[in-house]
Parts: structure tokens; C-alpha cells; sequence
DNA sequence: TTTTTGAGATTACAAGTGTAAACTGAAATC
DNA sequence: GATTTCAGTTTACACTTGTAATCTCAAAAA
């Protein structure tokens, strides 16, 4: 069985502080956000529940938050939703799009070759 | 003020065809498509009352139904929203990540160079 | 003309999302 | 000891999504 954890829009800026800081205290997190505390305590309640954060005991009665999503999990189920809904799960449609539509430049894409060359 | 029309993932479908073929009474549309009918009439509905389809009388009850969202609108849209969340909207980012993670090739990068070349 | 058909309209309903207020109770402060 | 503070918990609520059944009524078929 997969777990299949979504993380929404709203909730991801609290992900990426996580990913970045590893593991912290929920002033912690607040600290590093902008917008209502309320709907902050939400998001990251319900990060918890669907198992994206882990709240481990601590001393007092706060907790200590770290992501069991990782980043690269979170971007690989991103791409792959991406690709399938605009380019029927072709990343070559994808990489043609970005030329045709000059998000990409030559030299861009020379640089990604050196970088494969050198290994 | 901007529109802003969303298309679903359950609504898709339906938008690929009409994108595909133009314009189409609902029974062309369904024909060319899997899934409950009942539940594809809604999402029809839904399409035109958003805005992204619209609806204009045919003879007898019926309408021919027409994408009012292009798809290049919503792959950009897709493209945006996914590089942000995914790459903090850099294509850079997102092509390094692309390249790491071997969904990309070498030959891939160098076709594409090649294309852009000969224009 | 009566009956059937079926496109479109209406209603339903649980999950999930975005946003936030109110409540609780232990710890910190007075 | 009394009071304040605030992390965590509970409750709220409208909107969107996924999925689908039911109702309506004109057009097509019998």
C-alpha cells in the first residue's frame, strides 16, 4: 500500500521551512512566516495528521516538528503530476514547450551538458 | 482584474478533447471518453460555468460546447505553478534538478540545441 | 397521439482546502 | 498564590473537487 501524501498550497511554505531547518519548535516555524497564526497552527496541525510532519514529544509541552516528506519526494510527485497533466507524461513534450515558449536558452542547455561531461 | 479560470484534474479530459477537435455537441465529446456519463455532464457544467467552455445553442436542445481556455493558457498556467512550488519558480533550478534525476539525457539536451539552432 | 429518450438542470454528499476564531490547561510571570 | 501567556486542540465555515443520482421537458420514435 502507498501512502500518497498530498501537501496543499497552503501548507508547503510550512514544508519548506522545515526541509531547510530540519527539525524545530512550532514558535520556531512562526517565526520564520508571515500571516495569521490561527491558520498557521492549522496547516501545521493538519501536516501532522496526514503524516507529512512528525511531532515528537519534548521538554515542556511543546513539540519538536520535522517533515517525514522529503523535498525531493514532494518535487518528484510535483513533476510527475505536472508532466502528465501538460505533456501526457513526456518530459521531452515538456523540454520542447520550454524552448518553443523561450523559457530555456542554448546556452542553458550547453551548460547542463558540460555539467553531465564532467560528471 | 484577471479571470483566473482553475480546470480541475476530473475536468481534463474533457478539455483535451475540445481541444483536439474543436467544437462538439456533448454526446461527440462523451463518445471520445471513458467514465460515467452523469459525472462527466457535471463537469461539463462546471467547465462552462467557470468559464473555461462555452456553451452556444445548437438546433433542438442541444449546444455545441467550444475550449474558451486555450491550452497553451493552461500548460503556462500548469508550468508557473509548478515551478514555483517545485523550483521556487526558476527553470533552472528545475532543469538541474531534471538532469540529477535523470529524467533528461544528454542526447535529449543536445536534440534540443540542435533544434534551436536551425530555428 | 402516446411513449420513449436523452440533453441539460438540479440536487446530493463526502473530502479536502483556505482561513480563522475560541477553548484549555500547564508553565511562566507577578 | 493569583494571573497572564501561549502551544496545542477544537470548532467553524465557505468553496472546490470527485462522483453521481434524479428531475424536466422537448424531440424522436412507436
Amino acid at each position: 500500500m502507498k501512502k500518497n501524501i498530498t501537501i496543499a498550497d497552503s501548507e508547503l511554505p510550512i514544508m519548506k521551512i522545515l526541509w531547510e531547518k530540519g527539525t524545530l519548535t512550532s514558535p520556531q516555524i512562526f517565526e520564520n512566516m508571515h500571516g495569521n497564526k490561527s491558520t498557521l497552527k492549522t496547516l501545521l496541525q493538519r501536516l501532522v495528521t496526514k503524516g507529512a510532519v512528525t511531532a515528537k514529544e519534548n521538554t515542556s509541552r511543546t513539540y519538536l516538528y520535522t517533515a517525514a516528506v522529503t523535498q525531493q519526494e514532494y518535487i518528484n510527485s510535483e513533476r510527475k503530476s505536472f508532466l502528465q497533466k501538460a505533456f501526457d507524461g513526456s518530459t521531452k513534450k515538456m523540454l520542447l514547450n520550454f524552448v518553443q515558449e523561450e523559457k530555456i536558452t542554448k546556452e542553458e542547455l550547453q551548460q547542463l551538458i558540460d555539467m553531465i561531461e564532467e560528471g
